[in-house]
DNA sequence: GAAAGCCTGCAATGGGATTGCAATGTTAGC
DNA sequence: GCTAACATTGCAATCCCATTGCAGGCTTTC
């Protein structure tokens, strides 16, 4: 089991230390991505500091992104395969539940290009869909 | 001149008083939105709790729309005309550039539908382009 | 096995958003 | 025109999350 785990870090040049396997082995079996405070709950009573810094390496490393929902809470998911250490995907497309207040990350859809002013270049696009989810939506 | 003002926030159902009214003078004649801070700036010496209810007040009754770009800070712009007391646009496009950090509205464009999952109901959608705008694109 | 460097955890700081409350201004009724 | 009721303002204080400083512990390497 946690061999994966150890993999997954070592592949992307993240020493795996015991902390930080706890920490990414939890993350990546979440649905939805989760803030700092969740996580300093869900591992108590690991140091939220600690939790906090391996988040930014696991970022740093292209392991984990963060997303901004528009809550003011930064909240953090595990990245899909193809993003490395050099960038992740430039498209990035969450859903914020009205209900629940999760925040799940939807596999990356055309987003179209978009008419910018002329001059503007794109570099990166985050959109955050806000609505109710499947499981709120009864 | 300030006629105008005067009748948009009358309009909006919003008492009209002096430091309401100079705080969206100053808004509507901006190209890009603007944080509090900014505002404290431009506004000196106005008190900054006092814009901050303003600007509260004004996104209550559909005058305003507060963006979140992903820096962390909030930002206000006018909303278009057909905002209204009873909700903004469903769909906000901005544009955050790299290097003058300023927060530019885009004209609504076309936003195709996304591929949500099964049962997942959309209702409002942020996008927020990153990249470099025109006059830092040089 | 000792030095160097990385990792951890506690404490403290910083910055923006927000609230409490008293003072002031505005409105409406008489 | 006066007064009571209500809305707005401004100062101070608080809250909350993100971030940093630093000292101690652990690991790795030679």
């Amino acid at each position: 089991m946690k061999d994966n785990i150890e993999q997954l870090l070592r592949a992307h040049d993240v020493s795996p230390t015991a902390m930080r396997m706890i920490v990414l082995d939890y993350l990546v079996d979440q649905p939805s991505a989760l803030s700092l405070a969740d996580l300093e709950t869900a591992l108590r009573p690991a140091d939220r500091i600690t939790i906090y810094r391996s988040l930014r390496t696991f970022e740093e490393k292209g392991l984990v992104h963060s997303i901004d929902d528009g809550s003011g809470i930064t909240k953090y998911a595990c990245c899909a395969s193809d993003c490395g250490p050099f960038g992740h995907h430039d498209v990035h497309v969450h859903f914020v539940c009205r209900g629940c207040q999760e925040t799940y990350c939807l596999p990356r859809t055309q987003v179209p290009e978009l008419g910018l002013p002329q001059q503007f270049l794109s570099e990166e696009v985050n959109l955050v869909v806000k609505g109710v989810c499947a499981a709120c939506n009864r």
